[in-house]
DNA sequence: ATATCATTGTGTTAGTTTGCACAAAGAAAG
DNA sequence: CTTTCTTTGTGCAAACTAACACAATGATAT
């Protein structure tokens, strides 16, 4: 298994290969193809093999893949086989949902504490947390060895929110802020923008 | 302006580009470079040029490009120099928190309308908007000739709900359910899973 | 006027990603 | 045991994407 020079594209696959590969075994699957796998996700079969080739060998020729057994190393190689705390700044209608949403469940991740910078929201609870005033992120976070965050804030809080989640020893974000994010190079992050994704869309209609 | 084979990865960057030329239009700015805005997104010049250049002539060779006159262009490469109404389906806290945001202004959405299938949950208010039964979404969908939705149900439901939607006659598909759906060629679909996302990048911890 | 500077748009090259197609290998059937 | 069927893993070719580098052009300074 290569460890380095892995395409990030590929990387990217994975967790939709293993989302895929969950959902079969709650369906009571035990055993799926490339090809089945590629029909499911709109991606074609070799190009499934060859990714999951990257990693090493996981399937049977004339039979195909062990859901579970696949599904196990792909949480090994993206180390989802634990689980990440994650702190959540920002507890408007954004980190509120995703601060009560199950999803995270099964999949290695857990939201472990929310931030806010308004008196009035600080001390109230948003799900089973309690808002925790936002001049705390930085001793907080460390104390808990969190490395994941995500920022739900408005955009004009974004940049300094980031900067200091990534003094507090953050490595990966996920925004959601309406703002591309300037962070040094061994820092990670993600965008999430519901308009990005519809403006892409109406080109074609 | 050609209109048919712009390669739809230059399409996807154009509304980031959008979004950072809105947000120096905020800070009062007129005027900008390839070069500058590559820097706030971390994109090379020379890529942000070719991918323009794919649309027309839109900078002045020694000066850039006029914010304001970019922008008026990009909204209309994209067709969100209107306003696009998008139905809201599930009023869970994803769908709640989606149709009370406060992002799509000016930036050519608008929620009009949000369904669940929960009878202790239609006819409340989400924002102000009224819940409305799932079962009207064909005839409400159709009547106010709405081609853009986003898909906030659990995922055991999703793949339904985007039938029901395509049968009345929506095009685009913003899909928040955990899961990949089948559509037919001519409807768009885009995905949003933070968990995806946020395994993307525990790879590289 | 003329020279200098900045920045675009693009032809060409380099690099990356995807798809094809088949040998290899295991399973199933006769 | 042999044949047939299925499906993997992969070398190679094709397609796509990004970067380079520079002529062209407009702005600015002298």
């Amino acid at each position: 298994m290569a460890e380095k020079g892995i395409p990030d594209i590929v990387v990217g696959r994975l967790p939709i290969y293993l989302r895929a590969l969950q959902r079969m075994r709650a369906e009571n699957r035990h055993i799926t193809s490339s090809q089945e796998l590629g029909e499911r996700l709109g991606i074609s079969a070799a190009q499934i093999r060859k990714d999951l080739s990257q990693f090493g060998e996981f399937g049977k020729q004339g039979t195909g893949y062990s859901i579970d057994f696949l599904a196990e190393q792909i949480r090994q190689i993206l180390k989802v086989d634990r689980v990440w705390d994650i702190a959540v700044v920002g507890a408007g209608d954004i980190g509120s949902a995703v601060a009560r949403y199950q999803g995270f469940a099964n999949r290695g991740m857990r939201v472990a504490m929310i931030f806010d910078n308004d008196p009035g929201k600080i001390g109230q609870k948003v799900g089973s947390f309690t808002v925790q005033d936002i001049e705390q992120i930085e001793s907080a976070v460390r104390a808990a060895g969190i490395q994941v965050a995500m920022i739900a804030t408005p955009g004009a809080q974004a940049q300094a929110v980031a900067d200091l989640l990534i003094s507090a020893g953050v490595k990966a974000i996920l925004n959601y802020a309406p703002i591309s994010l300037s962070v040094p190079e061994n820092v990670h992050v993600q965008y999430i923008d519901p308009v990005i994704h519809l403006q892409r869309m109406t080109y074609y209609l």
